[in-house]
DNA sequence: CCCTACGTCTGT
DNA sequence: ACAGACGTAGGG
């Protein structure tokens, strides 16, 4: 544990060298996100480039890994998902091959410690890529034979475990980094592109490159493609930021300009749409005092009933795209009509009818975290 | 019409 | 405070 730092693990391969390289590297999202795709293989790529070859060849895998992983997984726990992935699927318009990668960071739900567990296990956790296109064929071929590379080392990505196996379809954790039972923070330092940021990514599911290109499949098993989506923690969408667990990247608006579109579709799926695209101001939103009136018969007492709120999409809860599947809400989601516990808008949690736009997420303020 | 999710009420 | 249930807004 104590090696467990960057510092101290000395990898011999490729990947590490990479890895250990991105921290220290907050590269610039222009930079390896969605420039250069196509072209990995440049031999005089300066060492950032290269960071970002690898990593988009660990991405690969990663994603490929969690098709197979999760193709057993239960539909029922995200029924909502697998209809956002059907969409999700459908609206990718966005740079197709960036859309591919991006795919590959997605936001778990279980950012909270204590859905780690379960959702090590559930079927709910899930990371999935993006159906579509041979991108994906592409990715799970190399995930799934060529798994190798990048992890020989047997590092957290479950390389070493699942190597290639992957299909079990046991929880993803399982195989995931069990073995080298690699903690967060290690992923840190490691940097994995889907890990870390928010801790929503669980080491595991990246790992393994077990790689199945279930593409197809995704979509029915669907749970949580759409989920994830977008919102990834950024850093994995920034192509590899490395940023502290609490700051969130938020790709917003420029719908039309930049890759980032992707977070569009991420607030599409809830409800968020139009802010992404038009008003940045999420829940905020005109009602203002979106007093809580609005919900069902609440209209208060002669008030105009305000418009129910709608989620900020700018939000961790918000950010995150799939349903745990675990928590209360989850489950009781037929009687309950909630959304997932940790996809819930801290925007809605705050007030129920308080002021407007707390200290938290002000106007545009998600632009912001773009520098 | 169906689905998702917000807001509220109620029970624990 | 939390969970469950319900009515209903809002979007497709």
């Amino acid at each position: 544990m104590s090696g467990m730092t960057s510092g101290v693990c000395v990898e011999s391969d490729l990947s590490s060298m990479l890895q250990r390289g991105a921290p220290p590297h907050p590269h610039h999202p222009n930079h390896h996100g969605y420039g250069s795709q196509g072209q990995v293989g440049c031999s005089s790529l300066p060492p950032s480039m290269l960071d970002y070859s690898a990593e988009m060849e660990r991405y690969r895998s990663s994603i490929a890994s969690f098709y197979k992983t999760n193709v057993n997984m239960n539909v029922s726990n995200f029924p909502q998902s697998a209809k956002l992935a059907a969409r999700l699927a459908a609206a990718t318009p966005i740079f197709p091959p960036t859309a591919a990668r991006i795919s590959a960071m997605a936001t778990a739900p279980w950012g909270c410690p204590d859905n780690m567990n379960v959702n090590m296990n559930h079927p709910a956790a899930v990371f999935w890529g993006r159906p579509k296109s041979h991108h994906h064929h592409a990715a799970g071929a190399a995930a799934g034979h060529v798994t190798a590379h990048p992890h020989r080392t047997g590092v957290h990505q479950g390389g070493g475990v699942g190597g290639g196996g992957a299909n079990d379809g046991e929880g993803p954790g399982k195989h995931g980094h069990a073995a080298t039972s690699l903690p967060a923070a290690q992923e840190a330092a490691h940097h994995h592109p889907m890990a870390h940021s928010n801790g929503n990514f669980l080491p595991g599911y990246g790992g393994g490159g077990g790689g199945g290109g279930e593409c197809g499949g995704m979509n029915k098993q669907g749970h949580a493609l759409p989920d994830m989506m977008g919102l990834s923690d950024g850093s994995g969408f920034l192509g590899g930021l490395g940023l502290p667990p609490g700051v969130i990247v938020m790709a917003m608006g420029s719908p039309g300009g930049g890759g980032i579109s992707e977070s569009s579709s991420a607030f599409q799926m809830t409800g968020g749409q139009q802010q992404a695209s038009s008003s940045p101001c999420p829940s905020s939103s005109p009602s203002s005092s979106g007093v809580a009136g609005a919900g069902g018969g609440a209209s208060s007492s002669g008030t105009v009933a305000k418009r129910k709120r709608k989620r900020c999409g700018v939000c961790g809860p918000c950010r995150r795209l799939i349903n745990c599947g675990v928590c209360s809400s989850c489950r009781n989601r037929k009687t309950g009509h909630q959304i997932c516990k940790f996809r819930k808008c801290e925007e809605l949690k705050k007030k129920a009818g308080g002021l407007e736009r707390p200290p938290s997420v002000p106007t545009g303020e998600a632009f912001r975290w773009f520098f």
